[in-house]
DNA sequence: TCTGGGGTCCTAGGACCC
DNA sequence: TCTGGGGTCCTAGGACCC
């Protein structure tokens, strides 16, 4: 069986723990919008995603604590660690959720994978000081399911009874994997619900310009065949700085020197891993919400910053980024890192 | 009310080589 | 000289996730 184990409003029940006078009121974490909200917060209506000043015009009571990345980053290096004290196989799906794959422990039981999933919430809870919500099912996308339908602060174990019944009336566009896009290609096909999946092969769905990988993954949904194999994590393939520039912008200047400073705290950001870079790639977001990534290749790997801000900066030329008009309000790096 | 910041994976087209 | 087929690398762009 697979728990998969996501800690409640992460970034706030990081907050709570170290100022307890926190709890039980309505705590968003900025920086500039909310990254997260607390329970009582979102009771009030407020979601992630939504700028801090409108949040707090609207709702003046709220409470915002400082956003502090690197504790969030170690907090959840302890919460990884934990997940592995009760089995090695854990897939991390973000800084604050993981699947564990128990079948070595669970003797094939749903109920033993429960109790396996109850103490480890009690132990995260004593150890660490936070809330997680589980979900228990065979596969990955059952599993998930609980857990959101656990949240917060509780836990729901999925039996194959319960899978089967349900499986056929979830809507395609609640499946994991599957966005506003490929939800609005499947309703056009007359794919509301798994079940309306009936009769569709791969290769029908990929010529309804649905990607290949998915494709399969929704038939194997259907099928109940679904994926439950937990990945080990491989090391990241990327390190990446983004910084808003506040307002709209079109002078050279200002989007040059976002990206030196951009490409200093990606290094930064690079900690122990002694990887060099092996591309460095420019984003920019306009004012009209595109997005452009022009990548700058490196004539060799290296972790240089001077060879690193002139790649970006020779990149940043290429896109002609000032000459039609619009302004950058967010300008990034990517470094790429070999495998 | 479309805003932050950090990621992964997939596809398509062109260049180049055999 | 032309045509076909296959592989790999690079770049750009899209979709999705938290």
């Amino acid at each position: 069986m697979l728990i998969h184990a996501d800690a409640d409003a992460f970034f706030v029940s990081v907050e709570v723990r170290d100022d307890p006078h926190l709890r039980g009121r309505p705590v968003v974490v900025g920086p500039q919008v909310v990254a997260c909200a607390s329970y009582e917060a979102r009771a009030l209506g407020v979601h992630a995603g939504m700028p801090l000043r409108h949040a707090l015009r609207r709702w003046p009571e709220l409470v915002v604590a400082e956003f502090r990345g690197e504790t969030y980053e170690s907090v959840s290096a302890d919460l990884m660690a934990l997940f592995r004290e009760v089995t090695p196989l854990v897939e991390p799906g973000s800084m604050e959720e993981a699947f564990l794959d128990v079948s070595a422990l669970d003797g094939g039981s749903v109920d033993e994978a429960g109790r396996i999933a109850a103490d480890l919430r009690r132990r995260v809870r004593r150890e660490l000081g936070l809330p997680v919500s589980a979900g228990v099912a065979r596969a990955k996308l059952f599993a998930k399911l609980a857990s959101r339908r656990a949240k917060p602060d509780g836990l729901v174990v999925v039996d194959a009874d319960t899978e089967a019944r349900v499986r056929p009336r979830l809507p395609v566009a609640d499946l994991w994997g599957v966005g506003p896009m490929t939800a609005g290609k499947l309703h056009d096909a007359g794919i509301v619900h798994v079940a309306d999946l009936c009769g569709w092969t791969v290769e029908a769905l990929v010529e309804r310009r649905i990607a290949k990988p998915q494709a399969k993954n929704l038939v194997a949904i259907r099928d109940g065949t679904d994926d439950a194999t937990v990945k080990l994590p491989g090391p990241r393939k990327s390190v990446s700085s983004t910084i808003s520039l506040g307002r709209p912008t079109r002078q050279r200047s200002r989007v040059r020197e976002s990206l030196q400073h951009n490409v200093i705290r990606a290094l930064d950001r690079l900690g122990d891993d002694p990887r060099p870079a092996t591309r460095v790639d420019v984003h920019l977001r306009f004012d009209d919400g595109a997005t452009l990534v022009s990548q700058g290749a490196l004539e060799e790997p290296t972790r240089d910053p001077a060879t690193l801000v002139g790649v970006a900066l020779a990149a940043l030329e290429r896109t002609a980024y000032e000459d039609d008009g619009r302004g950058i309000v967010v300008a990034g790096v990517a470094l790429a890192l070999p495998a």
